[in-house]
RNA sequence: GCCCGGGUGGUGGAACGGCAGACACGUCGGUCUCAAAAACCGAUGCCGAAAGGUGUGCGGGUUCAAAUCCCGCCCCGGGCACCA
């Protein structure tokens, strides 16, 4: 027997794959497809236990994909783009690509030390000027179809990172990357129209089946969809104006339109365009435009924090309520959100919370127009059309369901949230002319212009007599200029030689965008490129994106439960919109792994000094024990706590099974599991019983498979080296080889051992298989074992046996016992427990129990 | 506040409504050894000497039978959050 030696096998094994470009796709094969992908690394350093474990399940699964036949396709890349490169340049004053190709090379390292199963011939580096060159090209097509605007307004701005970020790199007031506090800007920026796609977003959810709930509720959840209507209250003019006959109008957005009645204020957010208008020249504009600088000073992370105090003046301007002709006064206050709906809302105090604590706060008049019929005010505004009770004072207002009073011709009906009284109003506003049905989105627009220089540049180009215009198509891609010195404080606007150029349109001089995108631009597309990664006419033949896409299995963090899943499936949608894809979802199955904790459960960071190190675990135990121990850690989208004894005992568990595997082809010499004593009884059960197990765990650790449960596969191939040590134990090499204990059995029982091994500890199989096991060719090409579930089966069985629900005893019956003979052999072995007692009922459930029910 | 997850031995975790704790780690005992390690065997939810009792966050319910289904709570984790 050859011992086991990770060390030496699993080095010399890699180099074999490579030379053998064994996991290469071949695009000519007939077999059906299977696209296996691992979201790409950002290439931070060298990997952590985080990637391990993602790149491992992403592995387990492309290997046992290609042995079930499918032609696989299982490439890797790197989301190069980003700003550690950058600061990271400044530090050791030289390039960002030099610390980017570094760490590429690192991590590229480790993942073949880990025998990773990739096509490295499809590699695709997002900083590559072959990458991102389609990155423009598909930003010109956006912009071509009216989805990309640039556009003032105010955007969230790091300090730390000087540059703007999108709304989904904002954590709760704070930039995703670098935790600082992020400040509220008005600046020129670039979008790209996400918000068009909101509806469809949302709904193709539904196709998702394959996807975790949890990330399609925070999708949805961002996506944030609301249906109410829209309603127009007339600007009264100012004191002394004369009315006009075409009145400005004031639109709010509101859910409740049914509680109209209930408006007793209006309110505008500070930033509300045309307030200023609405003030000037009378004595409220100075409150009101005090408010608005007031307003601009609370931070994102104070309103993110929750809880704060409402703050509003009275503008001295009035609206008038469409539904009921009142006046109601108009205020400004930093509760409202400019940029949702309209930035103006109807004040309902009665039944809105916000709304009900600002008119406490300033004194403004309550009404009660919904209510639950338990109210002690019910029973008195029952059947009140007419306004009698003109305030209350509540502890709270009244958000749920409830009856209508003092609504005028509402009154009685069921108001609410799609209630029949929504409705009858806002069909009453629609047939007015005051109102509409109107749908709200809370997700915004993605704003992807960056103030970095290690990005993808925007491919346009400022003229003084054009305007903003693209780059053509031909004169892609624009370069990022490599001569750069970051540490001198340089960037891509002070770099003269990228910032001159000549108008595409006009010929004459003018000046290039010097804003590059967001990298998540980068990363949401990617695996459409893996499909045809060295086309250079398009960024893929949409023939060879038609045929390997969707994605079938998708592995990575929740992280990106928002961010990168949902611009991806963005990024789909509006390409297929332009013809070049025939599917509207990337992804069709979704594996969001949980995170990898130290044994405390603690997050590992180079400041608390717990990072476990992947090449030292490898050193230690081979990298075949890494991964199969962080398999067997628990399922996929659980957190799991490192712990290196788990390791140890995946070491010896790899090298139990392989002295097992020399035992039963007869080769362990000296070193046989064989001990004397056995019955001829007991040699026999145990045959029995390895017979049934080789057949039952292949059929289980399909099953487990197939629900991605790695860690109950791995424990039922445990349960079958359990009855192959106890077979090995049990009879002798000689006993083994005669006619009923056959050795060609003893051989088809090491090869399932190893063939179901082979996605786990894929080094450890492949040795086996061509040293223990005499093959010339690799394990990894071999068919997926076989199992017949009948031969599974056992002759006899064990039940329990329950007398009111409470196991008295067990019983062995023959597996194929009828129902009566099973009863009255449970009742045989209960006698004394029913003594006495009246039998009422006995539910026999074959293979598994029986209960008898008696008094 | 709203929306998702999740609470099972000393630990990681298993359980189509059908014997709770598979499979491991750990611990204890044994074999081997001068000894130790390794390897192998056995025990191991809790209480109890045993018989037996008891047990899946808490309280109810449905059922012959509940970790699993229903109702009401508690705790932990995550997402959203002044979204009208």
């Amino acid at each position: 027997m050859k011992p086991y030696n990770p060390h030496e096998i699993e080095p010399r094994l890699q180099q074999a794959w490579a030379e053998h470009d064994l996991y290469k796709v071949d695009e000519t094969s007939t077999k059906p497809k299977k696209y296996v992908l691992e979201m790409f690394p950002y290439p931070s350093g060298d990997i952590h236990m985080g990637h391990v474990s993602n790149y491992t399940y992403g592995d387990v699964v492309a290997r046992y994909s290609r042995m079930q036949g499918f032609n696989v396709l299982h490439p890797m890349g790197w989301d190069a783009f980003g700003l550690p490169a950058e600061n990271a340049a400044i530090k050791h004053h030289s390039h960002p690509a030099v610390w980017t190709y570094q760490n590429i090379d690192t991590q590229m390292a480790s993942f073949k030390r880990m025998g990773f199963s990739y096509d490295w011939d499809r590699t695709v580096m997002t900083c590559n000027p072959d990458y991102y060159r389609w990155g423009q090209w598909i930003f010109l097509k956006m912009w071509e179809r009216g989805l990309v605007e640039r556009r003032n307004s105010p955007v969230n701005w790091c300090p730390d990172c000087a540059t703007v970020l999108a709304n989904e790199q904002v954590i709760e007031g704070r930039c995703w990357r670098c935790n600082s506090e992020v400040e509220k800007r008005d600046l020129t920026q670039w979008y790209l129209k996400i918000t068009d796609y909101a509806q469809e977003l949302l709904d193709d959810l539904d196709q998702l089946k394959g996807w975790p709930e949890r990330v399609k509720q925070q999708q949805a959840n961002w996506i944030g969809r609301s249906e109410g209507a829209e309603v127009d209250f007339e600007l009264v003019p100012k004191e002394g104006e004369a009315a006009s006959a075409d009145p400005e109008l004031i639109t709010v957005f509101t859910t409740r339109a049914d509680t109209l009645f209930g408006c007793s204020f209006f309110v505008l957010a500070p930033e509300y365009e045309g307030l200023h208008d609405l003030v000037a020249g009378t004595e409220y504009g100075k409150p009101v435009m005090e408010l608005v600088e007031a307003a601009k000073k609370i931070s994102a992370l104070e309103r993110a924090q929750g809880d704060h105090e409402k703050h509003g003046v009275f503008t001295g301007r009035y609206v008038i309520n469409p539904i009921n002709g009142e006046r109601v006064p108009i205020w400004v206050a930093d509760y409202v959100i400019a940029d949702y709906g309209t930035g103006a809302v109807m004040a309902v105090p009665c039944g809105d919370q916000r709304d009900f604590e600002f008119a406490r706060k300033y004194d403004l008049p309550i009404i009660p127009i919904i209510l639950s019929e338990d109210d002690p005010l019910y029973p008195e505004l029952k059947d009140q059309e007419a306004r009698v009770v003109t305030s209350v004072d509540w502890p709270e207002a009244y958000a749920a369901e409830g009856y209508l009073v003092q609504s005028g011709p509402y009154t009685g009906m069921l108001g609410g949230k799609h209630s029949p009284g929504e409705e009858a109003v806002v069909k009453t506003l629609e047939e007015t002319g005051r109102g509409r049905r109107s749908v709200q989105f809370r997700l915004r627009d993605w704003l992807i212009s960056r103030q970095r220089y290690w990005g993808n540049p925007i491919p346009a180009v400022h003229c003084e007599h054009c305007g903003v215009v693209p780059v053509p198509e031909e004169q892609l891609p624009v370069m990022l200029p490599e001569d750069i010195d970051l540490a001198a404080g340089e960037t891509l606007a002070t770099h003269e030689a990228f910032v001159n150029t000549t108008c595409p349109v006009c010929g004459k001089p003018a000046k290039r965008e010097t804003d590059t995108m967001d990298t998540f631009t980068c990363s949401s597309w990617y695996y459409m490129r893996y499909t045809d990664p060295h086309n250079d006419k398009l960024p893929f033949d949409p023939a060879k994106a038609n045929a390997w896409m969707p994605v079938d299995q998708y592995i990575g963090g929740i992280e990106h439960a928002i961010l990168h899943l949902l611009y991806s499936r963005f990024f789909t949608k509006v390409l297929r919109d332009e013809g070049m894809l025939d599917f509207d979802e990337p992804f069709e199955n979704l594996l969001c792994q949980g995170m990898v904790l130290d044994s405390h459960g603690e997050v590992m960071s180079k400041s608390k000094g717990n990072v476990v190190s992947p090449e030292e675990m490898i050193a230690g135990y081979g990298a075949d024990a890494v991964r199969a121990a962080m398999l067997f850690m628990g399922p996929p989208d659980k957190e799991k706590l490192w712990n290196e004894d788990g390791l140890a005992g995946m070491y010896k568990f790899l090298c139990r099974i392989w002295r097992q595997v020399y035992d039963l082809v007869g080769d362990a010499g000296e070193e046989t599991l064989y001990q004397e004593g056995a019955t001829p009884e007991q040699a026999q059960a145990s045959l029995d019983t390895l017979v049934r197990e080789r057949h039952r765990v292949v059929g289980k650790v399909v099953d487990d498979f197939a629900r991605n449960n790695f860690n109950t596969a791995i424990a039922a191939i445990m349960e079958l080296s359990n009855a192959i040590g106890d077979y090995v134990r049990r009879c002798s090499a000689a006993e083994r080889q005669a006619s009923e204990f056959s050795r060609e059995f003893d051989i088809e029982v090491a090869e399932v051992l190893v063939k179901l091994m082979a996605p786990i500890a894929p080094h450890w199989a492949d040795e086996l298989w061509q040293t223990a096991l005499g093959h010339t060719d690799s394990v990894h090409t071999q068919a997926w074992p076989t199992y017949d579930l009948d031969k599974a089966k056992a002759d006899e069985v064990e039940l329990a046996v329950q007398v009111n629900g409470k196991v008295k005893a067990r019983i062995t019956v023959a597996a194929d016992a009828q129902n009566d003979v099973i009863e009255a052999s449970a009742r045989e072995a209960v006698a004394t427990d029913l003594d006495g007692k009246d039998v009422k009922k006995v539910v026999v459930v074959p293979g598994r129990l029986v209960n008898i029910v008696a008094k």
